[in-house]
DNA sequence: AGTTAGATCGGCT
DNA sequence: GCCGATCTAACTC
């Protein structure tokens, strides 16, 4: 089995674009019953404080965002576009909202349960994308506000192997976020978006 | 390789 | 009533 260290409350108060950047890397650990599907971290963005026009955060804490008001450490999933689920952490202090969106994992465990979850072909189209990992790893927001500390049905580990040539002494990438044409122009031009150069499972 | 429309429904004005 | 922190298939070049 590879059983890591799983991340603590205190990784999560962090500077929420630490938190973005410090996740690369990491595996998140989806179990259900004896099961874990899993895969390494490959691409996040940063969603930070209600001055971030970009964040669902900026209109104040409505019914569906109210758990990024939260203290770190917990899950935020909401529910977009009529069919895509959307797995963020919850970062930083009770009342500065904030979050890091996953927009893309290199699947490790349970592959052949993701291909039973998302009818795709290539290895590759199961995770490269913030909706497609949240169908390969059976999330939905039944998992809103689940804690991310106590190894529930939900975690985030510190790989205790080198468990992929690809995630290995990778580099490090930043670009404006993706998809938020709606926010202003200084939210815009914010490099909040991380992922690891050269991964296959980057999204497009 | 790049562009475009359609899917599909909850959240918010 | 509009539109979204998206994805896919179908189209054009």
């Amino acid at each position: 089995m590879l059983m890591g260290k799983i991340l603590s409350y205190s990784f999560y108060k962090q500077d929420t674009r630490k938190v973005a950047e410090e996740l690369l890397g990491k595996l998140l650990v989806r179990r259900i019953g004896k099961n874990r599907l899993s895969g390494v971290i490959v691409e996040t963005e940063a969603y930070r404080g209600f001055s971030d026009t970009a964040s669902h955060a900026h209109k104040g804490p409505t019914e569906r965002c109210k758990v990024m008001y939260g203290e770190g450490g917990f899950a935020y999933i909401y529910f977009t576009y009529g069919m895509y689920n959307m797995f963020n952490v919850v970062t930083e202090r009770r009342w500065f909202p904030s979050a890091v969106l996953v927009r893309a994992i290199e699947p490790i465990e349970g592959k052949e349960e993701m291909f039973k979850y998302r009818k795709v072909k290539r290895e590759v189209e199961l995770t490269n994308g913030p909706g497609k990992l949240t169908q390969a790893l059976h999330i939905d927001r039944s998992l809103n506000g689940e804690d991310l500390v106590k190894g529930g049905n939900i975690f985030i580990e510190i790989p205790n192997k080198k468990i992929t040539a690809s995630t290995r002494n990778f580099k490090i990438g930043k670009s404006k976020r993706v998809g938020i044409d709606y926010a202003d122009q200084s939210s815009k031009s914010r490099k909040w978006r991380f992922f690891i150069k050269d991964n296959k499972f980057i999204s497009k």
